[in-house]
DNA sequence: ACGCGATGTATCGCCGCGATACATCGGAGC
DNA sequence: GCTCCGATGTATCGCGGCGATACATCGCGT
């Protein structure tokens, strides 16, 4: 969901749809685009929702040219009372929709806004849900593995590796969280990796 | 493009729905579904455009009661001619379209009826394609590093050793296929692997 | 006899994507 | 001084895929 990534930013400094593009390359990184065929509709819906408001781009406009037909100006975002409130329901979600593979990185890249006991729910949900795939893909596998060819066969171990890995990763998550949080709330990170 | 998937699966023998999407999920495994949602509009519009024919559901309609209002028998699909035709073009296809994210793993599981110097020039796209990904994460990283938070950090390097895997995988398929198809082009497969 | 899960076909609205258009601005190169 | 180009910037369009949903039949266990 394109909506968190963006409140989630705007949770941090107002931006304008240019950055906003950036910043999400930069904080989804691989695994994730949201081209501004995804971007600007979407501001569209989220401010006639009222959760975010546009911040007229300052001077050049008015300064400028008198009345120049299509001269548009940096148009800068940011979150109203609503829009907070909003990306505090959002990060609270720890459901299903919290696990699926478009939204779970989502989800991630903001945990550091999230409450750490829904952190590692949604770690936990996230990692029976690839769990669940991962054994079916075996099944599956077992059952037809002599009928595959070659290659259809390394697609399929190839993605039961990728599985595989992201539930290993997963694991060593859920295990730092409980590490940091179990005796005291108040427990010093003492960032080890 | 589900077109390509169907077709290929259609060329094996002639499904209906149902199986067709079995048959999806067995042979694209963890990486793409295909709902229905996707699968009967995709279905229809080639059976439109001519590539696929409707094969009547044999008897049971016929046979049994007399035009019982939505009485839906199972409608099965076979290839025609245009079709076959139209899967050789896509199975050719060897630019950008057959490296992007959601379409290479289509073009991979009909590797094995695809022409081997497309196969190699398609996993060599695709290698090239994540490599200069691979860069660009790593050059934002570097830029960043030490702005980002750890959730957003580990996020960046997951998805980094992920595109970094894959290349290797990539990068042994691309070695198997020239070591298969060097010296003469018909020697004997010799399955090893 | 009853229900339930697998089989089977189909639609709807929404979301995100790639392509495309258009405009401005700063700097590189001539 | 000029021109061209790539980065910055906003925006739309059509389409393909998804999840939810509806509905019907069939075989099986109880």
């Amino acid at each position: 969901m394109l909506e968190l990534a963006v409140l989630g930013l705007l949770h941090e400094s107002p931006l304008h749809g240019y950055e906003l593009r950036q910043r999400l390359k930069a904080t989804l990184g691989t695994f994730r685009a949201f081209s501004y065929g995804s971007l600007y509709p979407s501001l569209r819906r989220m401010r006639d929702a009222g959760w975010i408001a546009e911040d007229e781009g300052d001077a050049d406009i008015v300064a400028g040219a008198p009345a120049l037909t299509g001269r548009r100006g940096k148009v800068v975002y940011k979150l109203t009372a609503d829009g907070k409130e909003k990306l505090a329901e959002l990060l609270a979600e720890a459901g299903p929709s919290a696990w699926e593979d478009e939204t779970f990185g989502v989800h991630f890249a903001f945990f550091a806004q999230t409450d750490p006991e829904v952190r590692v729910r949604i770690l936990e949900g996230r990692r029976s849900r690839l769990e669940e795939r991962r054994e079916g893909v075996r099944a599956s596998l077992a059952r037809t593995r002599a009928r595959l060819d070659s290659y259809t066969l390394q697609l399929q171990e190839h993605g039961l590796e990728s599985v595989e890995r992201e539930v290993r990763w997963l694991t060593e998550l859920i295990e730092s969280e409980r590490s940091n949080s179990t005796s005291r709330p108040a427990a010093r990170p003492t960032s080890q990796s």
